[in-house]
DNA sequence: ATCATTGCAAAGTTTTTGCACCTGC
DNA sequence: GCAGGTGCAAAAACTTTGCAATGAT
């Protein structure tokens, strides 16, 4: 991967007066790919062991760095960790919105109904941008609930 | 308030089984009378200023106790401390979803077009349950961006 | 050469846990 | 009376900050 290279769909790192060094490459790399939804933690673990050097500290700060530039997503499935995945245009195949098992955790992707959902959000975001005037830049979607699993267990108790 | 008044629209706490102590009643009574968003600490230091008596373990203890129940909703603006407002149906008025402002982390209530969404939402919900065997509970909906203020504040940079 | 970036250690926040005491039913 | 609830203190978990050393352009 070349530091031009774009990491989700708003541009790249230079376009946002950054450098290119090798911690921000390491995280880059490994986020392009995956499609997890990743804690700090996890990103930091996961380069630690595949034997790339990195600090926690720079896990943190480099990430913050794409989340104010639109590149990643940042969000909480309510367990208190921040967790983060590349942001997709609306109109992308890969824009998707989360199934959260309240119990476990377990986290499903979905995009049914996408061209509905854009339709209303659209004309949703239009008229609340003018009527309080708002500028908005993203929307977290998210269905809460109990997945296969759990919902077995809490039967079963 | 009595122990048995509907705090939310899903029931009492006794239906929980649980016993309706004095720190509850503060913070159930607390919270049914405001429509905020507020954060543990909110709770906490609001009712020591009321002169009532509470320990920061009880309000994380009995807020948790409300979420497990559907009694409140808990969500995250960006800021990573847990937010908490009462829960309502779909179907009521009070139902509304949130736009956040990225950067003062202001929080505007709306509920037009709750209508149509609801429509789309059931039709997701349908689909999804089924074809993911997941029991959706709830929903959270937020438009995330930048309120008039921050992008004044923005532009004149 | 310069200024941004790094990473450690330390500190700051938010949340959870252990445990002895208390209280609603 | 007793199971469940409380609140303190301590610990854990997550995140940010200060600062000297390093690295990209």
């Amino acid at each position: 991967m070349t530091c031009e290279k774009h990491i989700g769909w708003r541009g790249t790192l230079k376009q946002c007066g950054c450098k290119m060094t090798k911690p921000r490459k390491m995280v880059l790399d490994y986020l392009s790919k995956t499609a997890e939804h990743l804690t700090i933690d996890d990103i930091y673990f996961k380069l630690r062991k595949k034997g790339q050097d990195i600090g926690l500290t720079t896990v943190y700060r480099t990430v913050e760095i794409l989340v104010q530039n639109g590149i990643l997503n940042k969000f909480d499935i309510g367990d208190g960790k921040a967790r983060y995945e590349l942001a997709f245009d609306t109109s992308s195949e890969d824009h998707h919105h989360h199934l959260i098992c309240c119990c476990c955790g377990m986290i499903i992707n979905y995009n049914d109904f996408i061209d509905d959902e854009i339709n209303l959000l659209k004309k949703i975001e239009n008229e609340l941008s003018k009527k309080h005037k708002f500028k908005i830049l993203n929307h977290i979607i998210q269905f809460q609930g109990l997945c296969e699993k759990c919902s077995k267990k809490k039967s079963d108790e």
